[in-house]
DNA sequence: TATAGAATTGACGTAAACGTAAAAGGTGCA
DNA sequence: TGCACCTTTTACGTTTACGTCAATTCTATA
């Protein structure tokens, strides 16, 4: 039943022998586990977000792949564009102590955070008018007519 | 020249007198005083949002347009879309009660204060998280440079 | 072996609200 | 008369993050 998990044991006429860890997904499992279409993870590939390997021409997901798809997904939660979160995990270097890019994060983050703050503030701005014109509306349809109540 | 309301007598070559009020503006005017642009305006009337008169081919926006265009700018703001502005707006019967305009605007109200709601809670959920990922990252700029100090 | 189920690349479509450029016509004023 | 402005129409461009085919290939299983 496993059409999945090619990295079991014997004759794999394709040998992926990407040592240790063998948790290779496909597309399609990547795309289940995370919540997104295989258009998403063709697209973030396309945009330089995602490596997968290559098995012939099928990808293969490392946990390093499921990795950045996690920050990424996190990224986009917190509203970072795609090319925000993939300038910042450019910067990453393995060797390094990342210093660099920790700066640009939690600059980009600050930004980001003050952004939020003003959105949120002009949508209760809006919400406030928005109810302002309903309770008007609700008004004039009471006049208009008298015999009805309105519900709530 | 005048092609439209011909129902003036008199030759102005110039006039501006198009019955009482003489509260036409043209396009620059209506810009500069709604802060918004040219572009703008021929946009909301392809979309049949607005119908200023003409003047031959220059529009001349009277105080039935100011009116609309209020209404657009405080639909937009609260987050209509053009569409759901237009189609509020175009069951108002100046002969009617409106009920039915004003249900609608309620209802559609209704599902946008709901929508806004939901936003609110989405925005405060990403600062949230937004807030935590900065305070992690700033704990690992601490940890790889135990000399200096973060700034607040 | 046939067939269904994955996967691939490529390319056009979508939504919203305009921006921008081009080419041309009108208008007031010095 | 000439120049600086205003206005017009037409039409393509922008942004973001994918959706939706289409045509094809690969693979695994009944």
């Amino acid at each position: 039943m496993k059409l999945v998990s090619p990295g079991e044991a014997a004759a794999n006429t394709n040998d992926m022998s990407v040592e240790a860890g063998e948790d290779l997904a496909r597309i399609g499992e990547m795309a289940k586990k995370y919540g997104v279409t295989l258009r998403t993870l063709r697209f973030y590939e396309d945009k330089g977000l995602l490596n997968p390997q290559r098995d012939g021409s099928t990808r293969l997901y490392t946990r390093r792949d499921k990795a950045r798809l996690k920050l990424i997904l996190l990224g986009r939660k917190v509203g970072f564009s795609l090319r925000d979160v993939k300038q910042m995990m450019d910067l990453y270097d393995p060797t390094g102590s990342n210093t660099k890019q920790l700066r640009l994060a939690l600059d980009k983050s600050e930004k980001q955070l003050a952004r939020l703050q003003k959105q949120r503030a002009l949508i209760e701005d809006a919400i406030g008018e928005l109810s302002n014109s309903m309770a008007a509306v609700r008004q004039m349809l009471i006049e208009r007519s008298p015999q009805a109540s309105v519900a709530s």
